[in-house]
DNA sequence: CGTCTACGTCGTGTATACAAGAGAGGAGAG
DNA sequence: CTCTCCTCTCTTGTATACACGACGTAGACG
């Protein structure tokens, strides 16, 4: 079972290493829902999945547990992380705090706002409603686009660094049927407008308003 | 070169995994700056530093690179993070807000503050200033202390985060010599007032004052 | 009938062997 | 003397073999 061999005769692209497979794959299978919350992902099957060997899927883990889409316990394996519900009020708490700071700031500093934020709102409205995925992959590409707008790094590290636990609350949100995604797009558009006439308390106002609606999506998971 | 064996059969506690040792010696190699900033962690080094084999040498590594430690680079092996101007100062933006947010938060929902703030300060009175690592860790425990007084440990965790990269600059700056402590005490003790009394705005300015002076500390380290 | 124990199987933890690319150093040509 | 190219070595990337611990199961004893 020598894949990458199969792969470099096919003669494709960069090669892509066996550890980024392995880490991708998994990530991907995590995302989409493929394990039960607080089911181990074993590292057999891991290597079915992605073609490689454990040596690069036990570091695709160890990087996985690290990001927060994992846990591992010793001699047990790697865990699907599972959310409490105290975590994710915590969770979205930090996130309300992050996108105010770069609300904020870009007002304060009166930044240019990008035109990927009104470009995914054109998206966004282009998309049918029935696209669950799609929508919400464009979501957080808007709420990380504002966050970058901002210009601090660091600040979208943090940001993405939340993602991780949440995308899966919101996967499976959206695997409930939770849609409303109109309104979601009414609200984008109007965080656009504050964040271009840099009026902070207005843009402050709406994000918190927006932001007040995802706990009510994801409290139903943890119950 | 079983050394995990030898330990077994010495019957010391736990008998810490291979893959902790590696973490922990790495970890602690590069706080300690035995690596010049840039410089690559060889996995055979680190094998006989830790005495461990590769693999869990590997399974560190990538750990440490999700942590922010390390950066991996393909075919190159792991190099020491280097932080560049830009990034310490949004590295010092983002640790304001958290901590603004916490001490807000403390003072709104009139939270108690734990004996342990007071305690690390009076561990840091009774501390001699020449002992500059023990000034730094007891500083950094304080300032964690804070923000997990705010009782919201996904707070804590983004703040842990950012140490990561930011403590191979706190351990750089004493060893130029920058102690100053006895201001840091003092501004400690003010925190605490201010938080007891849960006087948010005045808690909030004394924070801004006490972590106004850090990016002077860190600035001639990347230049 | 319940429980405790012993054994078997499965999965993780660790070490090592092998493959392949990157960089350094030397030799040859201009 | 310098530049280039080739080769050799060193390091990382990957696979696999072996060891140990945990869990499940079945059997025996109370």
């Amino acid at each position: 079972m020598n894949s990458r061999k199969d792969a470099h005769s096919v003669g494709v692209g960069p090669v892509q290493s066996a550890r980024e497979r392995a880490y991708t794959g998994i990530r991907s299978a995590i995302l989409k829902g493929c394990f039960e919350p607080g089911a181990f992902v074993e590292e057999a099957q891991a290597c079915e999945m992605t073609g490689v060997s454990r040596s690069p899927v036990r570091e695709a883990l160890s990087r996985l547990a690290a990001e927060g889409y994992l846990e591992q316990h010793p001699r047990r394996g790697a865990m699907v992380r599972w959310l409490s519900p105290t975590e994710l009020r915590d969770l979205h708490e930090v996130r309300l705090m992050v996108e105010t700071h770069a609300a904020s700031k870009i007002c304060r500093e009166k930044r240019p706002i990008p035109d990927t934020l009104l470009e995914l709102c054109e998206t966004h409205e282009a998309t049918p409603a029935e696209d669950l995925l799609g929508c919400v992959e464009i979501n957080r590409l808007f709420h990380q686009a504002l966050v970058a707008a901002a210009g601090n790094t660091v600040l979208v590290q943090v940001f993405d660094g939340l993602q991780a636990p949440l995308s899966r609350a919101a996967m499976l949100s959206l695997r409930q049927g939770l849609g409303k995604t109109e309104i979601i797009e009414v609200e984008h558009r109007e965080m656009v407008a504050a964040l271009s006439a840099h009026d902070e308390d207005r843009a402050v106002e709406v994000i918190r308003r927006h932001l007040a609606l995802m706990p009510r999506l994801t409290r139903a998971l943890t119950a």
